[in-house]
DNA sequence: TTTAACATACGAACCGGTTGGTATCTTATT
DNA sequence: AATAAGATACCAACCGGTTCGTATGTTAAA
């Protein structure tokens, strides 16, 4: 049945969701100690007494913009093993695609709110820390599951574990992500993606 | 000779250095943003005076900083190719070597103020993004150039690109030290770094 | 009419940076 | 060698603006 009724004016959930994406936007550019409130609020087209309604303080929005970059990455992957009987070693390369997909946006530069997080706050907020490494986690041991299903398919003898390759694949994106910024250069991103790949590849040719 | 005159209670020298090293401590720790012109000063146990004597601003002591950073780190890493008729995988495998005690350094976290830089401040910053940019070509063309040599001694019609691979191994190695410290692990490091140099020493046996 | 959702106004602490001044070191002149 | 002149090194106090956060409204929805 249609919802016939007018469009409150207030509406609780999109607001703040249009916080959440102006601290989203902002933090992906210039990190958290350099993203004020007042920022988030004049990007939000909102006032402090709203803001602070929502979020408790700035380090609650903070994690929730952890949060919501974790859940908008794994929506991302989850393409890659969502179809339950392929192959995994096409699985994995399918993830990889989606990594380079990531590297190819227009007018967006690839870069990982958790990583830069990571970078500014891991030694000096232990809080935020534990969310960025919740993240970190959940990456790995996606990708890890993956690897273990294509050694067991393939490779079965193979001399590796797939939970430290992953972790080595989440420091080679990570990194890259860095680099390919300060650079100013995607194609070192590619290129990083394609070797790891050809590596794993032969990682898993070892039957 | 002795000298017993008393220590001058002024050093510009000396002072500017404890700005620096204080900077060095204090961005290491908590950044660019986070780190005030105040904290510098009392971590140095000097006034705003002083500080503004001896630096224009506070970027320009950011600056000097990743410069400070930059030298320190390529001083470390001389030692793997100091020994010119050394054969260029030794070289390598003792640059490999040098990261991996960087990460065995009792109470300090294994982590990289160019990499942090670049996180927080690549594309707020630009002056600041190409000094750390700077820095990583520093890192990346003494790879290649090890790279280059080994493969012309070992492995000459191999089929990679020194440089490319010289990007990889910068990418992989900031990664490392971003996830290391986030996941407050530094043996995760070393294992991606051994795994790294294996991968290395595979493309030089194809000879 | 009650309550949730927002706005306005404000405050204490802190930010990078400047000021005016003093102490000390260097150098040219004698 | 003594000293005067000037440059350098440093300090304490201060400045306008900004920070996060709060106290107190006002307005819309139930």
């Amino acid at each position: 049945m249609l919802n016939f009724a007018p469009k409150p004016r207030r509406n609780a959930a999109e607001t703040r969701e249009r916080l959440l994406m102006a601290t989203v936007q902002l933090m992906l550019r210039q990190g958290y100690a350099a993203t004020t409130v007042d920022d988030i609020c004049r990007e939000a087209g909102l006032t402090k007494g709203s803001f602070f309604h929502h979020f408790e303080n700035k380090e609650a929005i903070g994690k929730a913009t952890i949060q919501w970059w974790g859940a908008f990455g794994t929506a991302l992957y989850a393409e890659a093993w969502k179809e339950e009987g392929r192959d995994p070693l096409e699985q994995l390369r399918h993830f990889f695609g989606i990594m380079i997909g990531f590297t190819e946006r227009e007018d967006q530069v690839c870069t990982c709110i958790v990583g830069m997080m990571s970078q500014e706050l891991a030694q000096s907020h232990p809080a935020m820390r534990e969310e960025c490494a919740r993240q970190l986690e959940l990456w790995t041991t996606n990708c890890a599951r993956m690897l273990a299903a294509a050694k067991a398919k393939h490779a079965p003898d193979a001399d590796f574990d797939p939970e430290a390759v992953a972790w080595y694949l989440n420091s080679l994106w990570q990194g890259s992500m860095l680099v390919g910024k300060t650079e100013q250069n995607s194609a070192l991103i590619r290129s990083n993606l394609r070797m790891a790949l050809a590596w794993v590849e032969g990682l898993l040719s070892i039957s």
